[in-house]
DNA sequence: CACCTCCTACTCGTAGACGAGTATACGTAT
DNA sequence: ATACGTATACTCGTCTACGAGTAGGAGGTG
């Protein structure tokens, strides 16, 4: 129903993950989070975090367990998880299994402009992109190979899914870039011609010239 | 080389999109990107809208061009790009192409942490992810063949990317799904009698346990 | 033993994102 | 004629996200 959260922000899902375990200091979640490399999709800001920590506090999510003063140290804050809030955290997850909720991937917009780019020029971004996006794919292959002897698999299926993504994107711009080089995506010609000279021929009309009101 | 831009936000690249065809007003541009179903994957709002424009406009990629009182009507603030707006404006779209930028994905959050819910309702939730997924693609699928005779191909790319990408999740949900049905998904009993019981069984340890340090 | 850097554990100020509100005119049903 | 919804075109205030700063201690080095 995704009904708008109290905490939005993802962060806080990772702090009720960590407090789920057991009670921490806002600065130890970001050392387990670190640790179990879930900073690498979703890098720790520091502001967010006590911000995100204050909030699921002020909703009654996660409430102070004590306060230690570490004889060095500055005073720490402990937090535990509540009942409210291992009720929030589930419900959390099942929303954002549940619901595909498409956050606006910034390629697309790319793709929506792509045309003020000439198709060379565009061509050649988009081989650099497959190159980097390959590298990736090995990368996570890597160490998602080693891993895989270490760790339950339900711990895995999170990068599984980055490393599918990742390919499926690499396959899809390997085969727009094979029509693009073979000749067969159309327009090709009007595309160049528009880009050189700023006119276009006139067996293509763009939705612009569509759209735009003689006023 | 993503270096970080005056004008962060996704919006600020269809405004200057929008402008690069003919000068406009605001509220204008948000009619355009309507009319042309941007909105769909990147809904507009006010706020940002005002503010992006007042931001491009700060840093030069914008300027005011006239200001019409139009009889009726609150006053209209017409804008045009700038030279600089158009340099900007092309070197944002050469790094969106050729940069895979990841931004988090939500569903990559959850299943980093979808152990809470039990296997029985974790199934049943993608089941229900798949279904809505489905719908998109045969939504979205149509539309698009709606569109292939009107609009040249090149228009188009855009939308088959966020085409693909919905197909490929789906297949791989399709495929976790099968691995849990099938029962060919490991540590499937020892993950049932953690969430039942509470307790891991011997042959399982789990990277939070590993993690702890006893102190 | 002075210095330097890294680690711990935050705080604070600011820029950005956004929703809800506002004000005017136009059409249209009553 | 009047009331009511709807399109236009923003403004304003709040809430959030974040980066940069801070400050003490530990631990290593020349």
């Amino acid at each position: 129903m995704v009904r708008r959260r109290k905490v939005n922000n993802m962060l806080g899902l990772a702090v009720l993950a960590a407090l789920a375990e057991r009670p921490m200091h806002p600065y130890e979640m970001a050392a387990v989070l670190r640790e179990r490399g879930k900073d690498e999709d979703m890098p720790i800001k520091w502001g967010t975090l006590y911000t995100v920590v204050r909030n699921l506090e002020k909703y009654g999510f996660i409430t102070v367990s004590e306060s230690v003063r570490d004889g060095s140290h500055p005073e720490r804050t402990i937090y535990q998880i509540t009942r409210e809030g291992r009720v929030e955290f589930a419900d959390w997850v099942r929303d954002l299994l549940a619901e595909p909720q498409r956050e606006q991937p910034k390629f697309m917009a790319a793709l929506s402009v792509w045309q003020v780019l000439g198709p060379e020029e565009a061509m050649r971004l988009l081989r650099q992109r497959l190159t980097l996006l390959d590298a990736e794919v090995a990368d996570r292959r890597t160490t998602l190979m080693g891993y895989a002897g270490d760790l339950p698999r339900i711990f895995l299926v999170e990068s599984e899914y980055g490393l599918a993504m990742r390919e499926a994107e690499a396959a899809w711009i390997r085969s727009l870039l094979d029509e693009l080089t073979t000749g067969s995506f159309p327009d090709l010609g009007a595309w160049r011609e528009w880009y050189e000279t700023g006119r276009l021929p006139s067996e293509v009309r763009s939705p612009t010239e569509r759209g735009e009101q003689s006023d």
